[in-house]
DNA sequence: CCATATGATTAACTATGCTTAACTAATTAG
DNA sequence: CTAATTAGTTAAGCATAGTTAATCATATGG
């Protein structure tokens, strides 16, 4: 159960910390935004890229019915525009709308508010170590291997 | 809209890469366990020390109503107990249950799986860069005010 | 003791999110 | 041209999650 990796323990305990921390901005956001969890999903999902009804399920892990009902209300909100293609005139392209990437945005700096409390309280010294390391892991994420996206 | 902090900014990326690969994660376990977000956020407040129903709603930011109903299930779901305070018997207490602390566990664990991957591509000097900066940050995370609980 | 306040539950109702099954329209294969 | 496949929608039905309003039991203040 124990990580072996005394990095990976470390990770282990500063996402408890974090989670502690920006879990409940998360939900109060989105309650007062009104938008569900499974919403900003679809949002997020958007956001990466997917851009097709069943493409969306797949990445939610629901059925396309049950895609295609939620952006029907989606839409209906002016968060998501469903266009046809003209491509393939069966499927439906989808984009976000400037209230959805709006929407989105603040899902995200909604966790990130009590970060910037975290970050006040830093020395120079404590801000750059902490700066540098996150370069690093930035950078080193992008060469993870992807989730790959068609296995199931 | 840009923060001015370019730490904060820093923060903003990290989080932007974070969050597009563990969201996904996070969806698939809360499928996979039955559990709803809703659920797995009772299952947080009360890990958190919540333990009465009306400051589960607080909480949660829903009506003690809606809080004693999801509660309801979840006992049923031996996910939490909910007993009687003996000092003043018109509040329960409630607690998670080994079933709760696992499910709990779990959720945390399935946002973590990207991150063993990422660690494991780290060299040892980037791997000590970045041990020491998130030591610093879990120090300084309990440092800062806590969301104060009865504001509103 | 009685009135009031508090914590929790219940009832009635609504919306969302999901499923499966049936259907429509468009594409592709023969 | 027809048959099969694919993308998406619609319908029926169910569970969850939320609301307000009413109720019950316990505490508390006079």
């Amino acid at each position: 159960m124990q990580p072996a990796d005394p990095l990976i323990a470390t990770f282990h305990t500063w996402m408890e910390v974090f989670m502690r921390r920006s879990t409940e901005d998360f939900f109060h956001y989105s309650k007062k935004s009104g938008l569900s969890m499974p919403q900003i999903g679809a949002l997020f999902q958007i956001h990466k890229g997917t851009d097709s009804v069943s493409d969306l399920g797949v990445g939610l892990g629901i059925t396309s019915a049950a895609a295609s009902q939620m952006l029907e209300r989606m839409v209906q909100f002016h968060l998501i525009v469903r266009t046809e293609d003209p491509q393939d005139r069966r499927v439906k392209k989808l984009f976000l709308t400037e209230k959805g990437h709006r929407a989105l945005q603040e899902t995200i700096e909604a966790r990130e508010r009590w970060l910037e409390d975290l970050v006040s309280i830093l020395s120079d010294s404590e801000r750059e170590q902490v700066m540098m390391a996150l370069n690093t892991l930035i950078e080193k994420a992008n060469l993870v291997k992807q989730n790959t996206p068609q296995a199931n």
